[in-house]
This record gives structure tokens, sequence and C-alpha cells, in this order.
DNA sequence: GCTCCTCGAGTTCT
DNA sequence: CTCGAGGAGC
């Protein structure tokens, strides 16, 4: 009997997961739902009376399991790297071009790549062990990702068990896991019914139900999942090889019954590329996922290893994208902020809008000449982009969608005569794009902005001292200058909104544990005009104590490096003031700097005259560690790349600094090389 | 005097 | 990230 009822099961396993196959990958359903249903609750049935006979790959399992308390840290075998970003066709041809150079092919000798879609979803690692699916892991950081074999489970386009000669002992298949538009749709509109919360797009479904902890809610997202490459693979039988090619590759994993992009394609060269590029990009609109773009890829997988990697992005592949998505809003208003600076900045507030994936509802206008530039009227229709993914930015005005009558056009002078915060009068300078209040720290904005600034990361780093903080300091008359917050009392501060009294103690205590910062700190803390936190650093190297600064010249500060006449100028100009004379008294007295010792420019080190700029993400160290550990090294941090550059460091993610690196033939390091480099072991 | 490089300053949303 | 402008080098 009990034989039977194994081979039973066996039987029914393999008709449903065929029946999965035909339906989820091959979206080509064979049988009626009613017998599928059939099949699975006789499975579900014999497996209940044969606990013994039930694993984890059963098809049955695919409903979800209860849920966990939280995901396991997965270390990756094969690291999952990002790709560098292409933009243009430029940039394709570029990239092309170091690839001919890579394997050092003549002019005419095109190059032969495999190009798929870019799916945006999420990208995901899947382990086999002897054809069995065993974990399933995000791509974290690339190096490190979370466990969601549970979830990837009910994945039913991934395939549980792998059949057929050939398969490897160990086999990592990577791709990406996406919700397709119609269940996105599906599951937006039952959130609506229901009152819940709905998603902004299917990649945030896609990445919302990855990350649930209880795989029921995941079986019923309905996630899809397309294969796009290989990891770690071992243990191959004897007599069988894998693809030489990319393509193959891919013909293979479709064998294995693995989804791949059907628009997958083998092309020639630059014009083939790009030719796959408008392709796609007219059946965009019409696939029933979301794509970002197109993925090129050296097609013969032995060049791979010749190419090899720059930093953590291989050579051998790029990834086309489309422009950021652009969208129409309207102009509901334009009104001015005033910053530290005093400066006006005009900012649209637009009718609410998703762009990439974010509601947008500011975009700074920059300055007066900006906005008549591109002539942003209130009540215009706008297009809206969020440049380089992030910052929104008014792209131009839809005239024909302008409003009659014509509304009156921005005219700082007339609509601002005064700061709309304190009321002193603005004034803008002959040449200069900024209009500028002109009261000072007696304006309650630039108090607020200036406290802000002082407690910063970068300045005092006062940890938990915001903006929202700052504010109700400044307006019940608390604080007026940096050095009240020395004096601040803990009665004083529990008084305050949305402050417990716990937090009452912390804040407290932080200002206390800010007092004796380092001398460049304090410098670039107090907001003098032209003075940054490069340039606060020279002057605290070049002077080494604040009398010493303060007691300089113009004549004098001009012997700091990078300090020309504009700058010495307002240097001398903010000592010279009475009031901010007391103001620095009184945080003398409280301790809040340390001076050090004047020093000659030229550190030692093994990075003694070189310049580094950092970029993207790094596995370990956060930028400001990085940076810090250049300065120790006597190295200098800069912030773009150029012709100077002699290392860039560069992380994942890594933008258009990357790009420049590699145009410029700068080294790129990754963190590993970095750490050598500081070591002295790399040249 | 011109050009290239850096630095400063302002900015959005989660 | 991007723009504007100050500084330095040619």
């Amino acid at each position: 009997m009990r034989g039977e009822a194994e081979a039973r099961v066996l039987e029914l396993r393999a008709l449903i997961d065929e029946a999965n196959y035909n339906y989820y990958v091959l979206d080509a359903p064979t049988i009626p739902d009613a017998e599928y249903d059939r099949l699975l609750r006789e499975l579900q049935v014999l497996e209940a009376n044969h606990p013994e006979l039930l694993t984890p790959n059963s098809p049955t399992q695919r409903v979800g399991a209860s849920p966990l308390k939280d995901f396991q840290q997965v270390t990756h075998a094969v690291p999952m790297l990002s790709l560098n970003n292409a933009f243009s066709e430029a940039e394709v041809a570029a990239f092309d071009r170091r690839v001919r150079e890579g394997l050092e092919k003549d002019e005419q000798d095109e190059v032969e790549y495999a190009v798929e879609p870019k799916f945006d979803g999420l990208a995901i690692t899947l382990r086999y062990e002897d054809g069995a699916f065993v974990q399933g892991a995000t791509r974290g950081d690339g190096y490190t990702g979370e466990d969601v074999t549970a979830n990837l489970r009910t994945v039913r386009a991934i395939p549980m068990v792998l059949a057929g000669e050939g398969v490897p002992r160990v086999l990592e298949v990577r791709g990406e896991v996406l919700m397709l538009r119609r269940d996105f749709e599906r599951l937006n509109q039952a959130a609506r019914d229901k009152g819940e919360k709905t998603f902004a797009n299917p990649r945030n479904a896609a990445a919302g139900s990855l990350r649930q902890l209880d795989s029921r809610i995941t079986a019923s997202r309905r996630l899809s999942f397309f294969a796009y490459g290989l990891g770690q693979v071992e243990g191959l039988p004897p007599e069988e090889a894998l693809p030489a090619t990319h393509s193959a590759t891919m013909d293979w994993l479709a064998a294995l019954r693995f989804p791949v992009a059907p628009q997958r394609r083998v092309v020639q060269g630059v014009a083939g590329l790009m030719a796959f590029f408008t392709e796609l990009g007219a059946s965009r609109e019409t696939l029933p996922y979301d794509i970002d773009g197109a993925v090129y890829k050296v097609n013969r997988l032995a060049d791979h290893e010749r190419l090899g990697f720059v930093a953590r992005a291989p050579r051998f592949a790029i990834a086309h994208k489309y422009p950021a998505q652009e969208e129409l809003t309207t102009v509901e208003a334009i009104d001015v902020q005033v910053g530290r600076t005093g400066t006006l900045t005009p900012v649209a507030r637009l009718k609410p809008v998703f762009v990439g994936g974010v509601t947008v509802t500011n975009a700074t206008l920059h300055n007066e000449d900006e906005v008549r530039r591109k002539d942003v009227r209130v009540g215009d229709t706008v297009i809206i982009r969020r440049a380089g993914d992030v910052i929104p930015e008014v792209v131009s005005v839809v005239l024909e969608r302008r409003l009659c009558p014509t509304p009156p056009s921005f005219d700082m002078a007339k609509l601002y005569p005064v700061c709309p915060v304190c009321g002193a009068p603005v004034i803008r300078l002959e040449g200069e794009a900024a209009a500028r209040c002109t009261n000072g720290l007696a304006c309650p904005a630039q108090r607020k902005e200036a406290l802000i600034h002082f407690a910063s990361r970068r300045a005092m780093d006062i940890d938990g001292l915001g903006d929202k903080l700052v504010e109700q300091l400044v307006d019940k008359g608390l604080v007026h200058t940096p050095a009240d917050l020395y004096g601040l009392t803990h009665p004083q501060l529990a008084d305050l909104e949305r402050m417990a009294d716990k937090s009452a103690a912390n804040l407290v205590a932080a200002i206390a544990a800010s007092r004796g910062r380092p001398l460049a700190r304090f410098v670039f803390a107090l907001g003098i005009r032209h003075v940054g936190e490069q340039t606060a650093k020279d002057l605290a190297r070049h002077f080494g104590s604040l009398d010493a600064l303060m007691a300089a010249d113009e004549a004098a500060l001009l012997a700091v490096p990078d300090v020309g006449p504009v700058v010495a100028a307002s240097i001398a100009a903010f000592f010279a003031e009475a009031h901010n004379r007391t103001v620095i008294e009184a945080l003398r007295q409280a301790g809040a700097w340390q001076d050090g010792e004047a020093r000659p420019a030229v550190a030692a080190g093994p990075l003694a005259g070189k310049t580094l700029v950092l970029t993207g993400t790094l596995p370990t160290l956060s930028r400001d560690e990085a940076k810090a550990l250049i300065e120790a090294a006597g190295g200098k941090a800069a912030g773009s790349v150029s012709k100077k550059t002699d290392y860039v460091i560069a992380g994942a993610d890594a933008g258009s600094k990357l790009a420049k690196a590699q145009e410029l033939q700068v080294t790129v390091l990754d963190e590993a090389g970095f750490m050598q480099l500081l070591k002295g072991e790399l040249n």
C-alpha cells in the first residue's frame, strides 16, 4: 500500500509541476482549472495520510508557511554585482569601445552581444542542490542578502525540482522577481476595496511582497520570475560542460524550465544594440510588466574572464536605461524659502504627482533668473522629472496648456520687497543670482538655519537636535545663538511639545558631549559665508587656534591655500562684527571647541599628495569613515573626478563619477583595493 | 585673461 | 546631484 501511495504522490507532483510550468512559464495552460484543483486536493490528502512523503518542494507547499520571526542573513557564494548604467548612445558606444580595447579587437571586428530587457523588479538568487530548491535570497548589498526561501517557494514560475540529466550538484540561478501589471492592478484594487494602503508601482508591490515574514501573504500576491544568469555552479556531471556563451546559458536555463526573457536576442556591435533598444522601447507599453531599460552582455563567456571587473561592476555588461520618467502636473503656488545665508529660494508647490515611484509635491526653482528662464507661472502645467532619479526638477512649462488670462510672471523684487519671515529689506546685488534678506542672524529663518547647521553631523554633531526642535527652541525664545544651546536645562526642554523626559535628558547629554570638538569642525559650524568644510579644515590647520584665526587680517588670510580675496574678506568681516565676537566668547566659556596646532599643509602617509574620489556605497565603510581614512593617510578626498584625480574608490550603485573615471582612465579601486592602498601594498 | 578644478550651498523624500 | 562662483595655474 505504502509503495502505491508513494508512486501516486510522485505522479501527482509531476502532473502539477507540469501544469504550473505550462501555465506560469509558457503562459499556455494545458488542463482546466477544475482538473488542476482536483489533482492538488488529491495530493494534499495523500500527503496528509502519509506525512513521511511530504517534502518542502511539493507543489502543495506553494501556499506559504507559518510566519518567520525575521529573515536570516545569507552570504552569497558568488557576489551579486550591479551593472554600470548607460543613458545615451554615446555611453553605449563608449562601453563597446572599452570592450573592443579589452579584447584587442580592431575597428571592423564587431562584438557579439546577448541582449535582453532589464526588468524593473528585485534581483534574487536561487540555490539548487542535487536538483532540489534549497534556498533563495535577495541581493542585499551584493555580498550578503536575506533568506526569503519560504516566500520564493510560493512563486509558481520558480521550479522546485530540476529534472533531467546534466544538472550540477550545486546550481545557483540569478534572476528578477517582479509583479505583472495585471496582478499589481488586482492587488491594489483589492486593497482599495478594503480601504488599505495601495502600492505606488509594481516594483514596490513585488518588494513589499517578497519581504513578508508570512509567506502565506506572499503566496496571495502572485509574483513572477525571470532568470538572467548563473551564480555558483559546482559538481557538473562528467561528460557535461557549461555553455560557452551567455545566450546558450539562457537556452540551457529555459530547458531546465526556468522562465527567461522572451525578448532575448543576439546582436552584433553598437548598431545591433541600438536597434534592439529602439525596438524594445516601442513595445514597452504593451509588455505585461515594467522594464527600465535593456541589458547588454558580451556573449562569449571566455571573453568575460578576459574583461574582468572594474570595482564592483563587470566590464562585459552594461544596463542601458530609459531616461528618467517624466510626468505632468500643475503649479499651485510659487513660494520662497529663506536659507542659512539669507538667500530667498523660490519653490514650486506642485499638485502631488507620482514620478519614478514617489510622490513629488515640491521642486526648487533655484533663483529668480531660473524661474524667468523657464517662465514658470502659478497655474501652469509643467513637466516634472527626477534629476539623477532623485531630486525633482521642473523640466519645462507646457505653454499650450497655460490658462488665460496670462498670470503675472514671477518678480522677486515686487513680490518680496521684504523678507517673508522677518520683514527686513531684501536686496539682490549686481551680478548675483541670489536675492538676500539683509537682516542677518536677526532674521528668525536665518537663525534657525544657522543653528541647524551648527548642530549638523559634519559640524558640531549634536545628535537629536534637528530642524523641528530648533524651530521650537527659537520660537519659544529659549535659544537665540549657538551659545545658548549650552545653557539649556532639562526642565526647559521637558516643556516642549513631543519631548518626553527621556529625550530631554538625551538632548542635554548630546549637547554636553559636543563640547571640545576640533577647531576645524567649530570653524565650519560658525557658518561663515564661503567657508565650507574644506576651507574650515585649511584654516584650522594653518592657524591652529581660534585666537590666531580671529587676529588674522586679510593679508594673513590670503596666505592660506585656497583662500582668495573674496573668502578672506568674508572671514575678516565675520570676526569684525561685535555680535559674532560676543557669541564666540560665550562659546569659549562653554568649552565648545578645542584648539589644535598650526601645521604645514604637507602631511605624511601612504597617500601623501594623492587625490581620491569616493563614489557609490562601500560594503563596510561609510563615506565619512572612508574620507577620514584618506585624510589620516595624508591624502585628499575630493568631490569630483578630474585629470588630477589619482584614484576613484567605487562602491555599489556608483554613478556618473565612475563613468567619468573610466573616461579619464583614472585607476578605479573597490574597498578591498583601497585598504591595500592604505597599507601601502598597492602602487 | 582664460580655463579648469574645487568648493560651497541648496535640495527631495522615505 | 547640480549649479554657481571663487581660486589657481597657464
